[in-house]
DNA sequence: CCCCTTTAAGTTTTT
DNA sequence: CTTAAAGGGG
């Protein structure tokens, strides 16, 4: 009955992936797919959009929304390849298939400015990245006087990510503030005048920050006629990773399509790990019950990815959560490998180890690209990374701090922005600090005077240039103006941007020459986009996310090794993983134990941190790491025991060793003198 | 009013 | 280590 290409699917896959197909109705019902680590998810989604436009959806009219830009693409390669065998020749017709496949943001975004003089929104706003947003709301902070209280008020960074949990968890303030941000509740009433002032000036400016992209989607949903009219530009919506979504994104989603027909939700309860950005398991949990009928459910537990021992050990660790969850994976791959349970002194022999071990892999034939090394936080690759390093292994970094947050390439962007819509604030208020002479009063009269202008560029030129930047602002004020425009064209609008502003980077920046590389590197990646708007939407909401040891990044065709963080290690495998610092205090993260339900996503980064791996993972214990907290007592070293996610119940599933190996009894005497177990933290340990 | 220095605090994970 | 506020010289 069913066609050849679904013959390698299993039944459950198979029956995901025809739900609703061939009924006579077209769109079927609303499903949700539970599908567990390794369970072919992404294979199963990818034959379900394909198996839907072969039996006649039409590509454009189906929304695909993913966590990552990077996922929908790899999703699209992967529906496009299926048709393609299919249909044969005639899959000519899909090169712009799946024209909606995107995060939630990036088809926010697109929607919003379709649909921007309906909603009263400039289709010209362009979009505030989370430090954007920080300093937006420092501005607004200032003027509101907030930073001369008495005691201190809470930092830009906090004050926005207070603002953005109440928006995606769609809950008042002070629910907010007394479940999330406890030691900052006695603000309220400040956070609140603080918080009207932000979004007046996000208006004021015509922009638009992350949480605006749902936020408006989600109120223009709110008209009638306008739901239905979005509504009805999709017959099937499928949303990829559904456990990270928050409020927000679920009630857009319902606004789609209130009846639940052609919706498709998959995701994994297990791997839910993004609740500080607001995300709820209750998304997922709750969906089926959402609709009637219910919503039908398929779980796929069997896993493709991971050995037997690999998979017993990452069940033995979710079976210990609070909460019961869904499904235990199988797998029919045997192994006589159990992962291993590495003890090392500390960071720095845990670096040498896992340099030892990948290259021991390579000798094997693995490739370092097959090989990861996964950390709860992005500065626990700090030694390894010194070590890679030193021994010339390349590597590419993801998560953490990325290109776009150096001072350098904000500066040139804001140049460019701040042409595009020259009332963005925070883009002007950056760029004039960088003259000579001008400082925040000064950058913030001019700002005053050019805003209520119609034109505020033309503007500018009116103004006397402020009394000590002499030359540097009339040549501020040329570059923006050839900007403005558009007579250099894109991309080598981005070159103007940079000529201009080399000199003021000499003149900042002892280093300068690393960030002009920099620079040029930011040049190339613009040759990519067809103009400047793009260009800065699509860098905004989804930035470049690998960072790497050399100045540009490794050819493709090269070799490298994976260090990540393991956020965005999600939905990735490797033949061999290694996760560092499996010890409490970094797994879970000392800041993330104070409520059960921050322990349990912790328990739940390891459990997809370990299920990443396929053939082989090495969880390592230092037990002293470098903590550079100032916290009274300094920099220090601490003594740390194995986590409590791996109690003494567990060690069946694991291979335990030291490394380096016992040295021989001829061994030097001050080295047996060395601390080479901690036998006071693995007692403490053993009743964890 | 800018800008440099000193002092004092905060600190994960990301669209 | 990085960022924020406050104080002092120009």
């Amino acid at each position: 009955m069913s066609a050849a290409y679904l013959e390698k699917l299993n039944e459950r896959q198979r029956s995901a992936v025809e739900h609703g197909v061939g009924t006579g109705v077209h769109t079927g019902g609303p499903l949700l797919v539970i599908a567990g680590a390794g369970s072919g998810k992404t294979n199963t989604l990818a034959h379900r959009v394909a198996h839907l436009i072969v039996n006649g959806a039409d590509p454009r009219r189906i929304l695909l929304m993913t966590f990552s830009r990077r996922a929908a693409a790899e999703m699209g390669r992967r529906v496009e390849r299926i048709c393609a065998q299919v249909l044969g020749g005639k899959a000519g017709t899909l090169s712009d298939a799946l024209a909606w496949a995107g995060t939630f943001h990036g088809i926010g975004a697109r929607l919003l400015r379709e649909h921007a003089s309906e909603i009263g929104v400039d289709p010209d706003f362009t979009i505030h990245d989370r430090e954007d947003s920080a300093d937006l709301i420092n501005i607004v902070r200032h003027e509101l006087g907030l930073s001369k209280t008495e005691s201190r008020f809470p930092t830009k960074a906090t004050c926005l990510a207070i603002y953005s949990r109440a928006v995606n968890s769609e809950r008042p303030l002070d629910e907010v503030l007394r479940d999330n941000f406890p030691w900052c509740s006695a603000w309220e009433k400040q956070l609140r005048e603080l918080f009207g002032a932000y979004v007046e000036a996000k208006q004021a400016q015509n922009v638009l920050d992350y949480d605006d992209l749902l936020l408006y989607w989600a109120q223009m949903m709110g008209d009638g006629a306008l739901a239905e009219e979005v509504g009805g530009r999709y017959d099937h919506v499928l949303v990829d990773e559904y456990q990270d979504t928050n409020r927000l994104q679920a009630s857009i989603l319902l606004a789609l399509k209130p009846n639940g027909r052609g919706l498709t939700v998959v995701g994994d309860d297990a791997q839910s790990i993004y609740s500080f950005r607001a995300a709820t398991v209750r998304n997922i949990l709750d969906f089926p019950a959402t609709f009637t009928p219910a919503a039908e459910i398929i779980t796929l537990d069997r896993n493709y990815r991971s050995t037997q021992p690999i998979l017993a050990a990452a069940n033995g660790v979710i079976e210990l959560a609070r909460e019961r969850f869904t499904k235990n994976l199988w797998t029919e791959r045997e192994s006589a490998e159990r992962p291993r349970l590495v003890t090392v002194r500390d960071e720095a022999d845990q670096a040498n180890y896992v340099v030892e071990q990948v290259l021991q892999n390579r000798e094997c034939g693995m490739l370092l690209k097959q090989q990861a090394v996964l950390f709860r936080t992005s500065h626990h690759s700090g030694p390894l990374e010194v070590e890679l390093t030193r021994r010339n292994i390349p590597f590419v970094k993801f998560g953490g701090l990325k290109f776009l947050d150096s001072a350098h390439v904000k500066d040139v962007l804001a140049a460019l922005r701040f042409a595009q819509n020259p009332r963005d604030r925070v883009a002007g208020f950056r760029l004039m600090q960088l003259l000579p002479g001008v400082g925040p009063q000064t950058a913030g009269r001019v700002l005053d005077a050019i805003a209520a202008e119609p034109e505020p560029l033309t503007a500018l030129s009116e103004i006397p240039a402020p009394p000590r930047s002499g030359d540097h602002w009339t040549s501020f004020v040329d570059m923006l103006h050839i900007l403005r425009s558009g007579r250099s064209g894109w991309p080598s609008e981005i070159s103007t941007a940079r000529s201009w502003y080399e000199p003021h980077l000499e003149r900042i920046h002892e280093d300068a020459e690393m960030r002009k590389a920099d620079l040029l590197q930011l040049e190339q990646i613009a040759t990519g986009y067809p103009s400047r708007e793009r260009f800065l939407t699509e860098l905004t909401l989804d930035p470049p996310d690998a960072t790497s040891d050399q100045a540009g990044a490794p050819l493709l065709d090269e070799d490298y090794l994976i260090l990540s963080t393991i956020h965005s290690a999600k939905g990735q495998e490797w033949k061999s993983v290694f996760v560092l610092n499996c010890v409490d205090g970094c797994i879970p993260s000392d800041l993330g134990v104070g409520s059960t339900a921050e322990v349990e996503e912790e328990r739940r980064l390891l459990y997809v941190a370990m299920t990443r791996a396929k053939d082989s993972l090495n969880l390592i214990t230092p037990q002293r790491f470098f903590t550079h907290g100032q916290n009274a007592q300094g920099d220090r070293h601490v003594y740390a025991s194995r986590s409590r996610f791996i109690p003494a119940t567990l060690l069946q599933f694991f291979e335990c060793s030291a490394w380096p190996v016992a040295a021989p009894a001829a061994a030097d005497r001050r080295d047996a003198q060395q601390l080479r177990v901690d036998v006071r933290a693995r007692m403490r340990g053993m009743w964890r």
